[in-house]
DNA sequence: TGAAATGTTGGGGCG
DNA sequence: ACGCCCCAACATTTC
């Protein structure tokens, strides 16, 4: 049997900058990398057109073509990660398994199981931080305890960054990767998917984009955000270079970057948030429910021009501008009382740059229910929402083409009349 | 990373 | 010059 150490790729599908790899390269010879495409996360994608899959794929590919420049190849499988890691037992002599820490609570599960395994067999399961620049547990109050509010979070996240900014992981000991001509790669019919007609952006993060953030980042009919969303999700990109990136172009683009470890830190430590209010109390909150609004809301045909134009650019492209995301999910929350999960199970399945963390924080605040939470009486009024971000219907015409004919819908609920019901819901519900 | 209602202030028109 | 009113602009409170 072969002698070999794995290097276990997950959500870091990059070979540049890379943590893991860096410290298995660096600490072994016939390093073999690993991708394995986990059935229990796939089995649950009920559009097998799914582009995230889709990407990974190609990105897969891409390190595969890269590996084979350096005599080296991915090796690539599909199932459930503890089932393949018995058979990689059986077939290689592994020596030390190396990986990337994911927080979140399957991937935390999967990993106790895998590393479990591993010790049965005297094998170690190495895991680097490198999705973050912080990890859940680095930033704590005096107490020892984790935050609950972003805002003092933020400011200790910020004084750690500056006094020791993270490097880059290089130069990689590429001479480590185990020789080998290249393994076959499954298509994606062999993994049950096919190809998706939604394409991913590249991943060329715009400077100009990032240095005026702060200007443009709310008219969704500007390209005023990065995008880089999913490559955030899936690794292509380097959270190092992109901080250090954005301290030097723009403070409130680094803002950005800090809420997602507070979402991450806030779901590692509470993973009940995942179906539960982060404030108990909120779960009292008789939502209405109504399947026929929730469909309405679904297609864009609720009336509301700012709402429809933002679900109907989800649903085409698998992306939605994050102003017009607090708008929507502000929409459905308050104005149409439905359960903040409905939403939030909705982007799951659509948006691409889906990030567990992220988005069940994003859902709980506009919701009301989240940490460092919008009180609930603040009810997005999408009618001036609209008028300040998107003055000139420029968004809502490219979304909407029928806006000026008589196939738009009337608003499905009166502003007036919905903002007063869903305070005075919220209000009694949180005075039982 | 609200919105709407209510309160306060101060300038200008006017007797 | 003064008081009064109106009202816009801004500030504060309330939901």
């Amino acid at each position: 049997m072969k002698k070999v150490s794995i290097f276990w790729f997950r959500r870091d599908l990059r070979l540049e900058d890379n943590h893991g790899l860096y410290q298995a390269l660096k600490e072994n010879e016939n390093v073999l990398p690993l991708f394995i495409f986990d059935k229990n996360i796939l089995d649950k994608l009920d559009n097998k057109a799914d582009a995230r899959v889709d990407f990974i794929h190609d990105q897969i590919g891409k390190i595969h073509q890269e590996l084979a420049k350096k005599g080296s190849s991915i090796l690539v499988k599909y199932g459930d990660p503890e089932v393949i890691f018995k058979e990689l037992l059986n077939e290689y002599s592994i020596t030390a398994v190396y990986t990337n820490r994911d927080y979140e609570p399957y991937a935390t599960t999967r990993d106790e199981k895998v590393t479990r395994l591993l010790n049965k067999n005297h094998i170690q399961l190495h895991r680097y931080k490198d999705q973050v620049i912080f990890e859940p547990g680095e930033i704590l109050n005096g107490s020892g305890e984790f935050y609950k509010v972003f805002t003092p979070f933020s400011k200790v996240w910020l004084s750690k960054f500056h006094s020791a900014k993270p490097e880059e992981f290089k130069p990689m000991h590429w001479k480590n990767l185990l020789q080998t001509s290249a393994l076959e790669l499954p298509s994606l019919q062999e993994i049950s998917f096919t190809k998706s007609d939604i394409s991913i952006p590249s991943k060329t993060a715009d400077e100009d984009i990032i240095a005026h953030y702060n200007q443009t980042r709310d008219f969704p009919a500007k390209k005023g955000t990065s995008r880089l969303g999913i490559h955030l999700r899936f690794g292509t990109i380097s959270i190092r270079k992109l901080a250090l990136k954005a301290s030097e172009l723009n403070a409130t683009y680094l803002n950005e970057l800090i809420w997602r470890e507070f979402y991450m830190m806030i779901l590692a430590y509470n993973p009940q948030v995942v179906d539960q209010a982060f404030k108990p109390a909120y779960d009292r909150i008789p939502w209405r429910n109504k399947e026929e609004e929730f469909a309405a809301w679904c297609e864009g045909k609720t009336g509301y021009p700012i709402v429809d134009a933002g679900m109907r650019e989800l649903n085409s492209t698998g992306y939605m501008h994050n102003r017009v995301r607090m708008i929507v999910a502000s929409f459905l929350t308050k104005h149409l009382l439905i359960d903040w999960r409905w939403g939030e199970t909705y982007f799951a399945e659509k948006l691409l740059d889906y990030e567990l963390a992220s988005n069940n924080g994003g859902w709980q605040w506009a919701a009301g229910t989240g940490t460092d939470a919008q009180p609930y009486f603040r009810v997005f009024n999408p009618t001036s929402q609209q008028e300040k971000f998107d003055k000139n219907w420029k968004y809502i015409k490219k979304w909407i083409p029928e806006i000026n004919s008589d196939k738009y819908p009337k608003p499905i609920v009166d502003h007036k009349f919905a903002r007063q019901r869903a305070i005075d819901t919220y209000k009694s519900a949180l005075n039982q």
